[in-house]
DNA sequence: ATGTCGTGAAGGTCACGA
């Protein structure tokens, strides 16, 4: 079977429950992993996209912040969250989907990393310190228990732009957090600790660039076009020769009302 | 080049996070 996973940093599930649903109507995918939801977990907007035949939903919400979220019609049999830093903020949601055909038993992990702050020095700024402590906890969960050695996949708003032709300038970007080479060093090794494959650039590989975020701040987001490739997927070994296709829904920047973010979707045959 | 958004608590606008 064919499945299809998508990833968007939807900044806002309720004031964005309509933008959803147009997503799910157009690009139908299998799965729907959300970030940035801001909402407690009985206001996440469940009938609406139930309505639209995505009747499996496990959420990972608090009051005002963060937020993730994974909206399926393909059943899901179990559902953690983990927590990191010793923190109650909503970062991440792991599901194990349970429909029939080749689906069943992926498991697929949304995470929503630390933005890090203005002020890429850990000594200075706490949210920075956090962001590079949250991605070594990552890593030891890589080592400790190997997520990436049956079929998974990890998705989600990393918010770091790891390659150089990941960010709309390397060279103006080197000073800035999202792109600092010791923020990239580390996705690497949480990357490598289990073996996860970058999706996107397998189909994509460098010197395209590729971006999945344009800040709000721009006077013209399109004419400028300085992006940040910040939303990943990532395969684990394992599913990686599955891949068949993947998709950055640029698009979506343009809609009334936008998320900085745009939907990321990969195909798998599975 | 500190630009624009969303939320929540207050209170008819601001602080905070991104």
């Amino acid at each position: 079977m064919r499945l299809t996973i998508a990833t968007w940093n939807i900044n806002s599930v309720r004031l964005r429950a309509g933008l959803v649903t147009q997503f799910l109507a157009d690009h139908g995918p299998d799965v729907l992993c959300l970030q940035e939801t801001k909402c407690q977990d009985d206001h996440f907007p469940t009938a609406a996209f139930r309505k639209a035949g995505y009747e499996h939903i496990a959420v990972h919400g608090q009051k005002g912040y963060h937020g993730v979220a994974v909206v399926s019609r393909i059943p899901i049999e179990a559902r953690e969250a983990h927590r990191y830093c010793d923190k109650d903020d909503a970062r991440h949601i792991a599901v194990t989907l349970a429909g029939g055909g080749g689906a069943k038993g992926i498991t697929l992990h949304n995470f929503y990393v630390p933005a890090g702050g203005d002020v890429p020095d850990p000594a200075v700024n706490v949210k920075f310190e956090h962001k590079l402590a949250f991605l070594d906890e990552m890593t030891r969960w890589g080592m400790r228990d190997k997520p990436a050695a049956g079929r998974s996949v990890l998705v989600g708003d990393l918010n770091i732009a790891p390659l150089e032709n990941d960010v709309w300038s390397h060279k103006q970007m080197l000073d800035v957090v999202s792109h600092t080479p010791l923020e990239c060093k580390l996705l690497g090794q949480v990357q490598e600790a289990a073996g996860w494959v970058d999706a996107v650039r397998t189909l994509r590989p460098e010197p395209e660039r590729l971006y999945t975020w344009w800040s709000y701040r721009a006077q013209d987001w399109q004419k400028a076009d300085r992006g940040r490739r910040l939303d990943h997927v990532w395969l684990s070994p394992g599913l990686s020769g599955s891949l068949a296709g993947t998709e950055i829904v640029r698009h979506a920047r343009s809609w009334e009302r936008p998320s900085d973010h745009v939907p990321v979707m990969i195909t798998l045959d599975v």
